[in-house]
DNA sequence: CTTTTTTAGTTTAGCTACTATACTATAATG
DNA sequence: CATTATAGTATAGTAGCTAAACTAAAAAAG
């Protein structure tokens, strides 16, 4: 109740907290890791493969705007999973500028794996933190990332 | 008090969140950003500056600890900066291998701005979430890296 | 003391993951 | 149609790393 709306006075260290954070975020985020079939994948890689996963057919442009990087970027990305076998371009239907994305079975398997590794993580998280701690921490990342967003453009 | 230690059948989205995090954070860490004086700078550059800022004659291999890359890469940031007269080297007294990294005073100025820009971010998340969210925040993003650099080990 | 090993930092080649820019091809609009 | 917008590609260049080989000084072993 007490304390609302003022300065940091008292979160001396959320600053610290959240530039650990970023550290460890960043060492993942160049890390590549094996992904059973597909072999040994770059975390780029990966994230590419999931968003495809998550939105089957999925165009170019729009796996750009989900991933917030170049079309330019998303082509390379996509070329080197195609030559991994991992994906699939195909003309659209109704637009023959555009492609829609696909995984093969062996980018289906890397997808799982991932997947199953993110339960996992959850898991982990859930073995630490109360339901209600979860709640308000999504809550608050929510925010973190709104601010970010707005801070990024 | 119910569904502790359970699985996250109750959570499904907090992958989702957490993938957002990652993406808006990446997205702000290839960002160069304009500090006074000391012209623009990478993130990796300030954040390099903020680290010698807070431990004043802090050593490169300690520097390559706290940031979490080899010392290699450190040379090379430290380099930069010295360049750009952000940053001194100089041997230290006791132990002829080793260096001491201290800022100059463009690099004091490129400190205090990026740190009033924390300063600023902090008040915005204040705005937004309760004392008592920001410390149920600040122990889930502590909790998260802890897992994240077991994860990464 | 020397010799050997460890530690502190540097150098270099090579990689990933981007961007910006210029381009080709198709679609939509006037 | 001619023009403009949109979808995707190609390419050159950059940041930011790593791994491995290196130099020099300190510490440990003999």
């Amino acid at each position: 109740m007490m304390n609302h709306h003022k300065d940091n006075k008292g979160n001396p260290k959320i600053s610290h907290t959240i530039g650990s954070l970023i550290i460890q975020l960043q060492r993942m985020e160049r890390n590549p890791r094996s992904f059973g079939q597909a072999g040994t994948l770059t975390p780029s890689e990966i994230h590419t493969v999931d968003a495809i996963g998550l939105g089957d057919g999925i165009r170019m442009g729009q796996l750009a705007k989900r991933l917030e990087v170049t079309k330019g970027a998303v082509t390379q990305l996509v070329s080197r999973l195609e030559k991994k076998h991992l994906v699939e371009r195909t003309r659209h239907p109704d637009d023959s500028r555009a492609i829609q994305l696909t995984l093969t079975e062996k980018g289906r398997e890397a997808f799982q794996i991932h997947e199953q590794r993110h339960h996992e993580f959850q898991n982990k998280l859930l073995e630490e933190l109360s339901p209600e701690e979860i709640a308000v921490f999504e809550k608050c990342v929510h925010t973190f990332t709104n601010v970010l967003k707005e801070h990024n453009t």
